[in-house]
DNA sequence: ACCTGAACACCGTTCAAGT
DNA sequence: ACCTGAACACCGTTCAAGT
């Protein structure tokens, strides 16, 4: 696509390129480095390995630009939950190349520090913050790679009948993307009055 | 390990010994034939791909015995949600295995309904059932993924200082998992009332 | 600072043919 | 019914060497 060398940053965004346009299988490096119109050796001056390429492809994923924060807690929370969805429903096999960075501990956390700042909002203490933002996550992130693999499906047009089944099943529907979410905000609010009232200065917990 | 022609409960035998010794990423058809001493290409009087076989693996980790069942249905969920996690922690890669199965809607669709239908008895509608048991499955596959990530880096004894951060940071100890599902429940039983009050035949839904 | 060229040690899959 | 042998079209990664 050229013949200047070569960042980082160059690197990363050829892959983007290649990954929304045939996906994840195929993002090797031999192909990227054909679009780059360099050797497959070449990448390894940027990166020492392929995950480490892929961390930096789920950095930027999930860099996105951040939306107006509702004055409710519970909807901003909503907001970054449905933030992140788009993010990366932006680019085809988005939320597997996030959720495997993801679980090496190697890239896209910047994808749960504005879960835990939202839920933060409400008045939980850390811990429970922490392990909502975290249910919050896992579900954002297994709905969107069910999501993009019956989009892909579709488009191959793959035994309709038996995957019929599959997503009624699963119920992953958009709708039940926000169905999901209220369900783990309920959860939250429930513990909301108990966490917020004993750290509350003017009333004392209640056994 | 034999002279004798074998079947494809065999194969998957054979596959999951791999799986739990080595791991997923060395879990090669090649790997796999060697170990039944057989060809590669043997693989495929059993299997159509790679895939399928993943498939059958994955059907194998979450068809596991049933557990006791409380009389309440939390309680029943939470037990069908600690029994998942325990199938999915007998092997190593366990989580990782199902979740990319189940992403294709290929395999280990068992893993949803046991959980389905623990909640189906607290009297939900069917479809904020569904709902729940896809939000509660996602979280227990992502979380399980972290878990065994962290385990199998916790052996290789990788780069504890920034590793120590990311364990922090998702939350993700044992104590965790209870809290997330704790937290989902209560979303739950938020909606109970509403939602029972609504098809008891003894009183009348509110608007 | 960034890349080439060549090699190493692998992959999944197909297919005619064998028993 | 189950498997062999050989091939096809790939992989990720390393490393001396070039500019």
């Amino acid at each position: 696509m050229s013949n200047t060398r070569h960042s980082r940053d160059d690197v990363v965004a050829a892959a983007l390129r290649i990954l929304d346009e045939h996906g994840l299988p195929d993002l090797t490096m031999r192909r990227l480095a054909g679009a780059l119109d360099v050797q497959a050796s070449a990448l390894y001056w940027h990166f020492p390995n392929k995950q480490a390429l892929l961390a930096s492809v789920s950095d930027r994923i999930v860099a996105r630009a951040v939306l107006e924060d509702p004055a409710d807690w519970r909807d901003a929370a909503a907001a970054q939950a449905a933030g992140l969805r788009e993010s990366l429903l932006a680019y085809r096999d988005g939320a597997e190349v996030v959720s495997s960075s993801l679980a090496l501990g190697l890239g896209g956390r910047g994808a749960i520090t504005g879960l835990r700042t939202a839920i933060a909002r409400g008045g939980f203490d850390a811990r429970t913050s922490d392990t909502a933002a975290t249910v919050v996550l896992h579900f954002v992130l297994g709905h969107v790679s069910h999501e993009q693999q019956r989009m892909q499906a579709d488009s191959l047009g793959v035994v309709a009948a038996e995957h019929a089944i599959t997503a009624g099943d699963l119920a992953d529907t958009t709708d039940s993307f926000s169905d999901g979410i209220s369900l783990l905000l309920d959860g939250l609010q429930t513990r909301s009055r108990v966490s917020r009232v004993a750290s509350s200065p003017t009333e004392r917990a209640r056994p």
